[in-house]
DNA sequence: TTCTCGTCCC
């Protein structure tokens, strides 16, 4: 509709409202025309304005000396309109136009305050109407239930609840539905359940609140329990469910993943919900790759994604360095103008920080109009990864000047950085930070930091101490920094110590073994190394293979160690032998210490060559034009032997390459890397 | 009218 032909100065103005009088009981249709259009999502901004430019007077004029149907019609559509386009504040200024309310109105500007996350105001509303003896019914309370569910005020949807029950209201659907939820979501499950229970007929909405109310609150197997008591009273699961149940499928076991995978497969594929929920659970329990192909698939099937869809699975492609597919999600989101968003924006800024594109993560970060303190930690946390210490100190303070309060993942994030970089005393002056004006509990992330930075230094004793000093019982994590510093450092009596903790802790980590392995082995211990293959072998402990994964063109390749399943495998081979050739007239001598096996030099030196990430970047270097950077992905931690290996590639073939290793990010540029050898 | 999905650290 164009808008010119309802010209809105002010002698048309008169002549709507003059048609409205003259046609009691019916609002002027293209005044109402008028106010759809402004309803529309895709209404201009021109037309919004023009509608307000018509507000101020039209209410007065509408109620002058009648009050009727036909304007709170108008009125009502109006109310909407705004509520609509997120101005919950100009919605209350026509309802406090309107000479008598009667509970419609009410209940609209009720909804008008929930739907925009006003809900302590929804609520004053509702207590107000009561006041004017304006009474509730079924549409008033799920909707006043909401606002409490939302805010996890427990005690007022109590109160709620009375009411409800003395109209018999809790025994109707949506009223019912409402009470599920709301006693889900602030966690009273038995109450929950009791209405579930007691309500006569129930539909999907009702097993689907119950569900989550479970899922909410970590009761996971209940929450499926629930699903399977639809299913077998022939109740068919929706994208609601799948929704619903997503909290409960978070690093859960692969039967959850199918059993949720199967809900999907039975349900028609026409629902964004649906699929966005199956992203995200395939993100979340480290499916990278069959979150990508589900996002290819729907793209595939005509769905589009929303920003929720992106923000699932731009974690994936960041965990699969898949940046190709990354940056054409990105063009994507500036098409569908999905920006500003924060969700979205943070999770870009992670993806490119993921990817080791660390001028795109900060493009996108210096972009956001407005960042939030998971902004802020993003785009630290890409810096620590990088080893660029500095730039995260400098953004900590940054943040802390404009009044943002850093929490605890901040500081985790800021404390990792620390110790990437090896800043000894800004850890413990953030340490500090964190604990005496922060007045935040440590957990163990923040322990396993400290004891990293410390170890890192060469503190390894100082770190010993840390541990003893914690108020929590330390986990795998904390024990394994400790084993890393003496690694390192070749602290064996610690290493020990500390070695001793994690079999118990973590018996089937292989990492720890080879760690500890590789502490006798440097020691020229050889009999404990072999002693320790056999603990391993008896304790059925079986070494994670190492695996490199490199993107090209859209497709990710993977790599294991010794791979000789790849189809161009002859090539790879017969160009790492002559880039080895190269890279030993340049000085490159095999570091062969850090080999687990007691074998003979020249095999352990065999054993190194095949690592799966020289495969993997040989492979870049020969499917990819000059100078293109290389980005790999390893999922265990780079190797010593690797890292001195891929500085001299870096400087013979004069190529950028980038390692992402399960702890950091490596720039191999020149000969160099961004590291500083310390990792 | 009611329910449900997303981002940061380890």
């Amino acid at each position: 509709m164009n808008l010119k032909k309802h010209t809105i100065g002010p002698i048309r103005r008169v002549g709507l409202v003059d048609l409205f009088r003259g046609r009691p009981g019916r609002p002027p249709w293209d005044l109402l025309a008028l106010t759809k259009m402004v309803a529309q999502p895709t209404a201009t901004p021109q037309a919004i304005v023009g509608w307000s430019r018509l507000k101020s007077n039209i209410i007065c004029s509408l109620y002058q000396g009648r009050s009727g149907c036909a304007s709170h019609i108008l009125a009502i559509k109006l109310m909407r309109a705004y509520a609509a386009r997120g101005k919950p504040d100009v919605t209350r200024k026509v309802f406090d136009k309107i000479p008598e309310r009667n509970n419609v109105i009410c209940n609209v500007m009720i909804r008008s305050y929930v739907n925009n996350h006003f809900y302590k105001d929804a609520i004053l509303m509702y207590k107000s109407t009561l006041a004017c003896g304006v009474t509730p019914d079924h549409y008033t309370l799920p909707c006043v239930l909401k606002a409490c569910s939302s805010m996890d005020n427990l005690r007022f949807g109590v109160q709620i609840h009375c009411p409800a029950v003395k109209k018999g209201l809790d025994l109707t659907l949506f009223t019912g539905n409402g009470l599920i939820a709301m006693y889900g979501k602030c966690g009273n499950l038995v109450e929950a359940r009791r209405v579930f229970d007691e309500m006569p007929q129930r539909d999907i909405v009702s097993w689907n609140s119950m569900v989550a109310g479970y899922a909410q609150n970590g009761r996971f197997d209940e929450a499926l329990e629930v699903c399977k008591e639809m299913d077998s009273l022939g109740v068919k699961p929706d994208s609601g469910t799948m929704a619903s149940l997503a909290p409960a499928v978070t690093n859960t076991s692969a039967e959850n993943v199918m059993f949720v995978k199967k809900i999907f497969s039975d349900m028609a594929k026409d629902e964004l919900v649906a699929w966005n929920v199956m992203i995200a659970m395939y993100a979340n329990n480290s499916m990278s790759s069959e979150a990508i192909g589900l996002y290819t698939q729907m793209e595939a099937h005509g769905i589009e994604p929303d920003a929720i869809t992106i923000a699932s699975v731009l974690p994936a492609c960041g965990d699969l360095s898949a940046v190709s597919l990354g940056k054409r999600i990105h063009e994507y989101i500036e098409i569908k103008k999905l920006r500003p968003n924060l969700s979205v924006e943070n999770a870009l800024i992670d993806m490119y920080a993921k990817c080791g594109c660390l001028q795109d993560a900060r493009k996108v970060f210096d972009e956001m109009q407005i960042k939030d303190v998971i902004s802020w930690t993003s785009m630290m946390s890409a810096y620590g990864r990088s080893g660029k210490g500095e730039q995260a100190v400098d953004l900590f303070s940054k943040m802390q000047d404009l009044g943002i309060i850093p929490d605890s993942i901040a500081f985790v994030s800021i404390l990792s950085a620390c110790s990437h970089a090896g800043l000894l005393e800004e850890g413990r002056n953030y340490y500090k930070l964190m604990i005496e004006e922060y007045k935040i509990v440590p957990r163990l992330e923040h322990s396993t930091c400290m004891v990293d930075i410390l170890g890192r230094a060469g503190k390894v004793d100082e770190a010993n101490i840390h541990i003893k000093q914690m108020s929590m019982e330390p986990n795998d994590r904390v024990w394994g920094a400790l084993l890393s510093a003496c690694h390192v450092y070749n602290n064996m009596d610690i290493g020990v110590i500390a070695a001793d903790r994690l079999f118990q802790l973590a018996p089937q980590q292989s990492g720890y073994y080879v760690l500890l392995s590789n502490i006798y082995a440097k020691a020229g211990r050889w009999k404990d190394v072999t002693l320790f293959r056999s603990i391993m072998k008896g304790r059925g402990v079986k070494k994670i293979p190492a695996v490199s994964n490199v993107e090209l063109d859209d497709h990710v390749h993977t790599f294991l160690a010794g791979d000789r399943s790849h189809p161009q495998m002859e090539e790879i081979y017969l160009e790492l032998d002559i880039l080895l050739g190269k890279m030993k007239e340049a000085g490159y001598v095999p570091k062969t210490d850090t080999a687990l096996h007691d074998v003979e030099e020249e095999e352990k030196e065999n054993h190194l060559v095949v690592h799966s990430e020289k495969l993997a970047i040989v492979f870049a270097i020969i499917n990819s034009e000059p100078r293109v950077p290389i980005r790999v992905t390893k999922n265990l931690r780079v190797c010593e032997d690797c890292h001195i290996a891929i500085k001299f590639i870096s400087k013979i073939t004069e190529r950028q390459i980038i390692v992402r290793d399960t702890n950091r990010y490596h720039h191999f540029e020149n000969g160099v890397c961004s590291c500083g050898d310390y990792w």
